[in-house]
DNA sequence: GAGTAACTATACCGGTATGTATACTAACAA
DNA sequence: TTGTTAGTATACATACCGGTATAGTTACTC
């Protein structure tokens, strides 16, 4: 569905640069003019390789999509620990994300706040990578013997997007701290 | 600090229309031009009441601000319950809320997200609306008999903002009430 | 009845947005 | 050697942005 062109050391440059400017800046108040003066890249270039401002933000949001999710399931880790550990380590994965990439709030909510519109790229890839979320946390949660676990996973997708709001807003501190000593009232009953 | 510009039937309009776009399509992707197209006003008319796009902006955030304030107020009450079923009660009150006044989040968290510079004050007042909510859950957490009233407020904006932000994304059903009763957890060791 | 506040109508300004066109260079591969 | 790919540099097209200027109208008030 979507033509995946090639990367160019050029190329990759300015999605680097593009996406820091995103998310500090706003990808609305962001224009291609500015990040190519950034990147140190003709216009040309810049369209050479992404087609349109809306190619190089749908580039922008999918690499950071897959750096989210490779943080976290690299944080979460496979064996050696019970599925409940597992389910609870997801907010440690957060708290070190809020730390390192994430001062500003998550990337994809601020991005469908800038294109309500749903049928927009920006705003569907939100949506997916918040669903992919929840089903994370589902298949954990079955892994942990839930009775429930796509509920349960509900409650951890608002208590994540809520810790990552809150922090973002100045509303609360040590937020994904406080999520996860929520999040383990809510597993208390699963066996270890 | 800012000059109340006096309201005229025109200028009300202008703000009624101004608010539905701006939460509707995002505040940067509207321009002054369509607002006063759609409101069926000149721009000096605009420009006449408000000054600025700016100040238009500030305008319909602190409606918006006012709008939502009232509205918890009333849900929660006064007298005639505990300060436990009050501070539960916020729940219901934003269960409301999104479904008539919701649909696309928080107003003030989509706003920050368009204005990433804390010194915006589209960002400023996001940060001053969740801090009002913060210390208003403080004041009842305390009236409940809390032991950690500011921890428990805390803990009660993130369900809150949670709620929001999943249900807006679709990352989750029925957030409110699912947030409501992790709150009811939480309060669960204070007297009646 | 003169003044003023709130409006309409329309034209205009400079700046900036996304995107395109043209011409040239360097590296590399068939 | 000839063509292709990935760049640079620069100019341009077109549209829209926030904001202003000028002139005229309606209605209420002192």
């Amino acid at each position: 569905m979507e033509k995946e062109k090639r990367m160019t050391p050029a190329g990759e440059h300015v999605l680097r640069v593009a996406s820091g400017m995103f998310y500090r800046e706003g990808i609305r108040a962001v224009g291609v003019e500015a990040i190519a003066a950034e990147a140190g890249v003709t216009k040309k270039t810049l369209y050479d390789r992404f087609g349109s401002k809306e190619g190089l933000i749908v580039a922008y949001l999918r690499a950071r999509d897959e750096r989210w999710r490779a943080w976290m399931e690299e944080s979460v880790g496979g064996e050696g620990r019970s599925a409940k550990e597992r389910l609870l380590s997801t907010f440690d994965a957060l708290e070190g994300w809020i730390q390192h990439e994430n001062p500003r709030g998550c990337g994809f909510v601020n991005a469908a706040a800038e294109n309500p519109d749903p049928s927009h790229p920006a705003h569907a890839m939100a949506v997916e990578q918040k669903k992919w979320l929840r089903e994370y946390f589902t298949k954990l949660a079955e892994e942990a013997g839930s009775e429930t676990p796509g509920d349960l996973a509900e409650r951890l997708v608002i208590l994540h997007e809520g810790a990552t709001v809150a922090h973002s807003l100045e509303a609360a501190t040590d937020t994904a701290r406080k999520a996860k000593e929520i999040a383990a009232i809510l597993v208390a009953d699963l066996p270890e």
